[in-house]
DNA sequence: ACAATAGTGTCTGTGAGACAGTATCGA
DNA sequence: TCGATACTGTCTCACAGACACTATTGT
């Protein structure tokens, strides 16, 4: 611990690995990268990037899905950190793993300096296919995609995946895809009635009855 | 992130600070050194560990919780990771928090090599006042109070902090304790009696009626 | 017998789950 | 009018909260 003096101990490096989701096609979908070099050269991989000397993780984290997305003010959290010694065949480096939510609407993306490409994949394909990713970062994304289904359960997660106003209908798909099953409409409403407040305005140009858009109420969060 | 030559990057400090937890006279407790040397001689802090270059994040945690306590194989878990720039007025230490939870029973604990002394404080105290504590110690132990009260409601993490055989009112007790609140009797042990299963075995020696003690049912964690 | 704590029975209200019915759009 | 989706009313059941009652020890 600080007491020590440190330099007794060798320094690794610190990456942030940044795992952005969003909703396309009514499936979870998660930002990944291609890699240009080895070790996984062409594999799949999330972006992330090494944490500056005088930067603080979430720092780093904003960086990061700026530098991929073009985005600012998203969502964002800490999920874990992992640090298994040979995560990466060349080197230590030990990685502290950011979650990112975006409507898709918002959602924007291009390969990076050093990837051939940048993609949305389908998570519970890749997680339930053999499909190789490079690293370990098959596991952190089964961890995150744990994490995201508890959440919604208990917080309001679910709703940075939408705009900030909604129809009901569409919030009820978010939540019905992270937590994998179907929801009853009527049950669905009423627990997330006091949480929201209608607006004045509804859809329009479907051949069917117009829904009414909604917001999240001030109170929350 | 991976794929960058990380060589441009200054390299920092990796350190785990531990949060030993445990029960004592009704109390949560928190097992805290007293720091020996500059920044912050004298003042109360988490004990920790540097993270070493071929040792995993969890193996440190380990390593250091057995120096404090000469403990193995008790419960532990990640915490968070504090990455903030100044954390360490010496120079950059990221350092990721680990809980872990001990019965009082077992609990054990000495003063460290670079420390004056080990004593455990009491949480609630600590924080409701207005004590200094060395880095910024007193905010990761706010967060893991936090933690460990949601877990309580959710998760079995309880049974950690009662040795394998427990009474009810032992364990409702320790409930009552990380959940700030009394329980009823009789509806703590509707709830958690498909957790655990009877012993033979019970109190004797007090004046009064005498409780059976239970274990953990196999089925859990 | 009494103090003290262990342990149980049961009423009530709240909220999730299930399902059926009504409402409103474009074609 | 019809297909399609939005929205609502209501029954049931499980479970948490609240409280009163019974049980068993040592003194």
């Amino acid at each position: 611990m600080e007491g020590y003096d440190s330099s007794q101990y060798e320094k690794l490096s610190l990456a942030v690995d940044l795992l952005v989701f969003t909703i396309e096609d009514d499936r979870l979908k998660l930002l990944m990268v291609e890699r240009s070099e080895d070790p996984f050269a062409k594999m799949s991989a999330l972006p992330g990037v090494f944490v500056g000397i005088k930067e603080t993780l979430d720092e780093a984290a904003e960086r990061g899905i700026e530098e991929e997305t073009g985005l600012k003010d998203i969502y964002f959290e800490q999920l874990y950190t992992f640090g298994e010694v040979d995560r990466d065949p060349r080197m230590r480096i030990v990685s502290v793993a950011y979650m990112a939510l975006v409507p898709i609407e918002k959602m924007n993306y291009h390969a990076g300096e050093r990837t051939l490409s940048a993609r949305l994949v389908d998570v519970e394909d890749l997680l339930s296919s053999d499909t190789k990713v490079a690293f370990d970062h098959k596991r952190i994304i089964a961890y995150a995609r744990q994490r995201l289904a508890n959440k919604v359960e208990y917080t309001g997660i679910a709703f940075h995946l939408v705009e900030e106003e909604f129809t009901l209908p569409k919030l009820q798909k978010v939540y019905e895809i992270l937590l994998g099953k179907p929801l009853y409409k009527a049950n669905f409403r009423k627990k997330i009635a006091p949480l929201i407040e209608e607006t004045d305005f509804i859809t329009s140009g479907e051949a069917h009855r117009p829904s009414r858009f909604y917001r999240l109420k001030k109170t929350e969060e």
